[in-house]
DNA sequence: ACCTGAACACCGTTCAAGT
DNA sequence: ACCTGAACACCGTTCAAGT
């Protein structure tokens, strides 16, 4: 929660986090396009140089952000896979993992700016390192699934990476169509349990 | 200022072209992000106000960019189906799958700036028609191809807009990974073959 | 018709100076 | 330690004026 304002000569109790706040609901309403950092300050009641103290440049700003999205994706897709009927013991891999798929189009179709953000990192070296682990981390919940899975023997045999690859790139294939408007949400949502299945099952006939 | 001995009062002889031809360089050299009017202006050896006469502001020069982005792609995808060994009339599924989704991610390897702008777009009504009815001829050599095999029984039955979207966005999402260096692209094109497997025969065993 | 040059309102970043 | 205010070098966009 942001603090009052009780004493302020002149700078913000903690104007790190009142600057992501601002920014991250900048993002949310106008995009990323509509970011600049004198208008963060501006809204943020301090000078145009004061974000300059806590974040190197623009992009730092950026890269904090993106941090954040990613540690808030990590802890939705984690809560899907813990939570619910798809954490029950006798739960099979389609229950599971259109857990998994509708946690991660939720989480696209309600920040497709900062998913946008996310993704948007080339490789620059500098300090994306822990933007890096992130996803990682993030990737780690469907690598589980499948690991898990495969032991099981409900998943084809064959390197786990190469499977874990396929349905990520489904679901962020989707998330990235949504992100760019080029599909519906709803749409995408509605069908996204027969999306599973033909992801599981195949698009040959059995 | 310099200028050359040639018939040229001040203009260009067809400077859109040239802008456009400029632009397109920075972007594969130098990214989306360092693509500025004016520079663009300089390095084409004209005012910083030239521009504005053929392109109303700087998105429509980037839509200009992201059509003539999605043409090529239409041609490649199109050449992909149409000529070598997926053409042949006993060329199965598998192999039509995977000469197109190797095009798409040829593609997507050697433009990843340029495939991230034709895909920046939001839902701006501003003459974005001509991008929208792009992106459908696109989807139209995806869409010929499993309606194609649904009318052979090679592929299940169910909508085949559905049908292709499961397939689109997995390509599209790898196509996504690798522009945004989340996935290395020698990588992937290794994998490819598989990955379409993975795809058409479904990730649980037969 | 096509382009220029100046002007305007913005940027990001830096840095001496203030408190 | 933290922030300000001025300064610098850029932007995109507009428009009267030139050719």
């Amino acid at each position: 929660m942001p603090r009052t304002a009780t004493t302020r000569p002149y700078h913000h109790g903690d104007l790190r986090a009142a600057l992501l706040e601002n920014a991250e609901r900048t993002l949310r309403e106008k995009g990323a396009g509509a970011l600049s950092l004198r208008e963060l300050a501006r809204a943020t009641g301090v000078s145009h140089a004061a974000p300059g103290r806590h974040f190197k440049d623009k992009q730092a700003l950026l890269d904090a952000l993106a941090l954040d999205g990613y540690e808030r994706l990590d802890r939705t897709l984690t809560a899907a896979t813990a939570t619910g009927p798809a954490a029950a013991p006798g739960a099979d891999l389609d229950r599971r993992m259109t857990a998994l798929a509708r946690a991660y189009l939720g989480f696209a179709v309600e920040n497709p700016e900062l998913l946008e953000l996310m993704f948007a990192r080339k490789h620059e070296p500098a300090g994306s390192e822990h933007l890096a682990a992130a996803v990682d981390r993030t990737l780690g919940s469907l690598t589980r699934l499948f690991t898990d899975a495969q032991e099981r023997g409900e998943i084809v045999q064959g390197d786990p990476e190469r499977i874990t690859l396929v349905a990520a790139a489904s679901l962020h294939g989707l998330a990235a169509l949504i992100a760019s408007c080029a599909l519906d949400a709803d749409e995408a949502m509605a069908g996204l349990d027969e999306h599973v299945r033909l992801l599981l099952h195949g698009l040959k006939p059995r």
